[in-house]
DNA sequence: CTTTAAAATCGTAATATACAAATATAAAAA
DNA sequence: TTTTTATATTTGTATATTACGATTTTAAAG
């Protein structure tokens, strides 16, 4: 009866944030973000990226409400802003975790 | 303080497994897998897509080991064979995991 | 006002992805 | 064997994403 009944729909917007999170160089944005708040031009040096890619990866990732910005001067300054992020985070990259259900599987 | 001084390079792999999970009907299967194993017709029959639309899906959920299938007979049961993405999709659906769940969410 | 520094946006070529029809394969049934 | 059922793979094509230089915007400083 109950097979994958669920519809569609209900997980567009999830797909939506997990694609903005799905690349390498957004990931490490995010992760850096994570534990540091920090503008741009840091984060460019840190990649090794031009200005413009940066930015642009870093859009996509205020316009899905991952992240956002705030003014300080001529530096807009960085934060990720979405908690569910940060529990995704958390298991992805196994930092700071507690996983593994109460009968191991090993 | 150290900044984003992560190297790129090691989120690729998470970023596969991320981007793979992206995508509507990929996350739907996956959510319906993990609460019951189900074989592709009856997949097919759910999401109302064409059969090699869903077969495609799930090939790509397959070839980054997000799930698994067995053969019966004619048919292949696939059931969520990554404990990653089961902890991910905790989170993300916000459900705290639970084999059956009877037709409760309309 | 003009200049400078930081960041955003634009234009576009290269690449990747989604989709569905057609075709192929694998196992069971006849 | 041949046929049928279930699933996978291939193919063509439309659409989306990505990268990056050039340009523009924004705000502070002179």
């Amino acid at each position: 009866m109950n097979i994958v009944q669920n519809n569609v729909h209900d997980y567009e917007e999830k797909a939506e944030l997990l694609k903005a999170l799905a690349h390498p160089v957004r990931l490490c944005i995010v992760d850096g973000l994570l534990q540091n708040e920090c503008n741009v031009t840091k984060i460019r040096e840190c990649l090794e990226l031009p200005q413009s890619t940066v930015s642009q990866h870093l859009s996509i990732l205020k316009s899905r409400g991952i992240i956002k910005g705030r003014r300080r001067g001529t530096e807009i300054c960085y934060t990720v802003s979405n908690e569910l992020v940060r529990e995704l985070m958390k298991i992805l990259t196994g930092k700071n975790v507690h996983i593994q259900g109460p009968e191991g599987k090993k």
